[in-house]
DNA sequence: TCCTAAATATGATTTTTATCATGTTTTTTA
DNA sequence: TAAAAAACATGATAAAAATCATATTTAGGA
């Protein structure tokens, strides 16, 4: 569904979202040891979700990755878009380009809404949304 | 979702329930051509869904590939897993450890009915309804 | 002002997936 | 029984994704 990048991102934008509160900021390590993800791989993710304005970060001591306000209004499908594209919840799943309401391949009925409803999750759902439901232990992180 | 193996198999299979009557035989280069998949790497495939009794083949000049009786019954869910693995749907697609219903990641919830509506659809249909809802123009396949 | 701790930039390596190529075996037909 | 047409087996190459490494820039603190 998700290649790995995209899932690593998720899970590394969450957990600064829950872990640095206000200005704190969080390093590179901690999420990677967290997480489990090699430090180089992720701190390279990292960097490219501050290039696109998704997280926030500061070098040098005292520095690292923290979300400003505006980052928490980021919504989720953001993050996905990034790293998969924009095609990932859009083209056909079995790769037809005719594929439409009107010229179904032979899954779309069965999916497209289900699809469309996951769609709208990450559109109209917010980091900080997520990170909500967290915190009200509607939904778990690892530890 | 599905890799593009998978998306070419699930084609070639349906092209095949729709176009072999019988014992009436498609070459793979017929297959390749409609589907626009390269031949030899079509050609793979086949082979491989033949050794896993998906579908079946003979060889030499008025060779090539059709579909058994019994074949026909063999649910979709089969073609992905031999390509995908079993995997696919199963594990968290966030890549967590210990999602389930009772600790769910912060995706589980607003995915899981686009999965189970993927993963029934594959597993409670065979090749050959699907390749009656073609038939009835209830879905369409290229060409 | 110098040292150190952090992100950043860049690119190398490895692994996986996708694609291509070629020789072998089987079977039909002349 | 020989030629040709097909699948089959095997492996080579290419492209993409994942992972690792290293040198550079920035900023805080002694």
């Amino acid at each position: 569904m998700f290649s790995n990048s995209a899932k690593y991102a998720i899970n590394a934008v969450l957990y600064l979202a829950i872990h640095s509160k206000g200005s704190e900021k969080i390093l590179a390590r901690d999420i990677s040891g967290s997480i489990s993800v090699p430090k180089a791989y992720i701190a390279k993710l990292l960097q490219e979700l501050v290039r696109h304005d998704i997280i926030s970060s500061e070098r040098g001591p005292k520095g690292g990755f923290y979300l400003t306000e505006a980052n928490r209004k980021v919504p989720m499908i953001q993050i996905v878009e990034m790293i998969d594209g924009e095609e990932l919840f859009k083209s056909c799943v079995l790769g037809l380009a005719h594929c439409n309401e009107a010229k179904p391949c032979p899954l779309h009925e069965k999916i497209s809404p289900y699809r469309w409803s996951l769609l709208t999750a990450l559109e109209y759902n917010t980091i900080q949304d997520y990170a909500d439901e967290i915190s009200k232990n509607k939904s778990y992180l690892p530890q």
